[in-house]
DNA sequence: TATGAATGAGTGTTCATTCAT
DNA sequence: GATGAATGAACACTCATTCAT
């Protein structure tokens, strides 16, 4: 019950569309037609770094070099291209932070990951803004981030289950929970750092802080920093 | 009490007005004006709920039982409203969440503030939800948010020490930074829990998701699950 | 046909009153409420000094130590109050101004009603730039002042006479005409130098400027400057 | 060509913004866009004659036959169109009160100037009733005000001077002072007789009234009636 | 007599959206 | 495909005025 992502649909004023698939503004035909779009689609994002709700139509159009009626040649309105700005962005997420779990030496494997999620967001940071700030009201883009938490946890999961698999993880713990958790805190780290400019945070340099991130999924995971297989039998197995 | 959470620190980033104390419409002199300034303050909370900027001056004044017109003679306008608002949420949080760091009991101690810490933010969601909402864009909320959270972390690290002093803590851990993460991972929880509704979080009774929190936090922090026996009787187990 | 001074009354919005006599608010029966009636006035005629259009009532009754419900006990409205004002200003003025013309010395006669002029205009600056702001559009005010003028016009016509009795002013000139290019030379000066702060005029001692103006005034009325009886017959007439 | 009347001079008293060329909305690109600016400076200078203060902006775009908004695509505000209005129509003044001054005729010159400037005024009544009641309130149009009366002047004493030249003028004059009091003397009798509709003001037939001011022009300039003789045969009468 | 809370009509301004060219 | 003029609903905010205390 806890979860409901498509619940809370604003009730007054600029509500969220009734979430049916994209409709309207077809695919352009023409490659100078697709251009454009793209080239609004990339304004925004770029403006979007000053706040979801300061970016004006009228901006859009004319940071693409654009006259303001255009943008309706291509988008509904603002959130369709927003959603669509932001599924790309997911998309593109899930594939950049991949990297191969490798059992033998977690610490080193959870750093990388961090490293890769953190190299993301700050690049991404105006996009990974809006999602925050929409997330509350719109409910296609709150299910949107919801289902790409989902993957992301199932993934790490799935990475993680092997270390159990080869004995090295603490039995008593669930994991999926303590996933969660920790995904939770790097991304909020992240959050914190890049979007809110590091708001409440003690200003360390990002390698710092990636370490100290990466000791507390560790230890959250409870795994030995050098598996348990390497440091007692170097051979074995 | 030397921790002031509003405290005026100033924070990184687009910085604004000098946000000395607001000044603008003073304290109504009436009991009767105190009291619907009050009603205004409530309803704008309530109103909250369903996002920032789908409260207008109006559905707030009207909630109030108000005219329009009314409004402005309590506030200069929304923003002074919130930020009064956010400003008291902020204190009382620091006052309710404080509970006592028992060095004996390390675990009891960490769950019992971070079923506090749920307890105050889910009564709160609404007003979270904004904090999170307006940091990007209001730089004075944004300050507002970033002295809380430092006060909190404050805290937090001199709750620890004494645990540092007694020697159950990890030693080569960066104890602030530590306890930021850690932090960080609890807020986001919550926020994602109470305010987004469980987006990309699993279905678990909020008991059990505490107990996960608390589990990380100990590891996290390097305490032994149970010191007291262990301070008695070095030997023993 | 050219005097229409109750003609133009303004159509939409904040359009003056139907010019009966000032009914509503009677004088206040005791001493006390007297004096806040004059505390007002004050009030309001201190702050016209930025403008009519710049009070509002509230303003007027915070500068007399009010609140502004009081304001309704006194007058009807601010037009009302002004409108008294002014009546009592030109009052004022037209006794002030006042000073007898000696047909023997024409040009120290002008000098000195000018002088009075003068000081009395800037003495009520305020108000007499009102009165140049609200007669384009406030049909009572236009014609109370153009009753005012029409007075001080006359009065100063009938000085006059007696010099063209006395033979020493041109016979060819309309007196009254003459007149009132005169006045209207003066109260212009007096209304760029003292309200209008000098706008467009040459920035030179207000003694000389007197001067200036006291020597049109003597040529355009074709007097002598030492008058004929006293020059070529200084015992006769 | 010297005296821009709009060039910024530096006024006196409370100077306010930079005041350089309006940037705001930029000019329409089209002929359309152009023609619709237009319409609405000129319905805002028609209903300028019920009182600046009474034309509201709906007022004026609905004169214009459009919807409210369309004023914000052409103007800032208001105040900017009227600045524009004003600036116009002074530098056209400029131009068109322009009229050689012929030297052995001073009389019919100063006919001939002040009957166009009644002319102009007349025409433009609305406007230069604008100027007026403004020029208390708004330091812009005070200022650019104060440019139009110093280019006036300026023009004046230098017509002026080449009868000083010529010998027929008073020498104990101060001519730019004189100057400046009938140049008031004239802009005020306009003022009374257009825009106040000849409040204080005598009911003669203006051609009259520009006679008695021609009058007093040359008397108070010390000028020769007929200068023509006077200078051919100086023994003469 | 005075207070100040409350009203509500009025107005300026913004901005997504449409549409003729 | 692109322009930019035009719309109009939405909203914030002001201020004279009323009225219970």
């Amino acid at each position: 019950m806890a979860q409901q992502p498509t619940a809370e649909r604003p009730t007054s004023g600029q509500a969220t569309e009734p979430a049916g698939a994209e409709p309207a503004a077809p695919m352009p035909s023409t490659e100078k037609g697709r251009d454009t779009r793209r080239r609004l689609m990339k304004a925004a994002a770029q403006l979007y770094e000053k706040g979801y709700a300061n970016a004006r139509i009228t901006d859009i159009t004319e940071a693409a070099g654009l006259s303001a009626g255009a943008f309706y040649r291509y988008f509904e309105d603002r959130q369709q291209l927003t959603r669509e700005l932001l599924r790309e962005m997911m998309d593109e997420m899930y594939v950049f932070i991949r990297s191969p779990f490798d059992e033998t030496q977690p610490i080193r494997s959870v750093l990388e990951s961090t490293r890769k999620y953190f190299e993301f967001y700050e690049a991404h940071r105006a996009l990974l803004g809006v999602v925050v700030e929409l997330s509350q009201t719109d409910a296609e883009v709150a299910q949107l981030w919801d289902a790409a938490k989902r993957a992301f946890n199932d993934r790490i999961v799935r990475s993680l289950e092997r270390g159990i698999a080869a004995g090295q993880m603490r039995g008593d713990l669930d994991l999926a929970l303590a996933a969660e958790m920790l995904r939770s805190m790097t991304e909020y780290y992240a959050f914190q750092r890049f979007v809110l400019n590091g708001s409440g945070l003690s200003d360390v340099p990002l390698e710092q802080a990636t370490n100290a991130i990466a000791e507390i999924w560790i230890s959250g995971m409870g795994l030995d920093r050098e598996p348990a297989t390497k440091r007692t039998a170097p051979s074995g197995a």
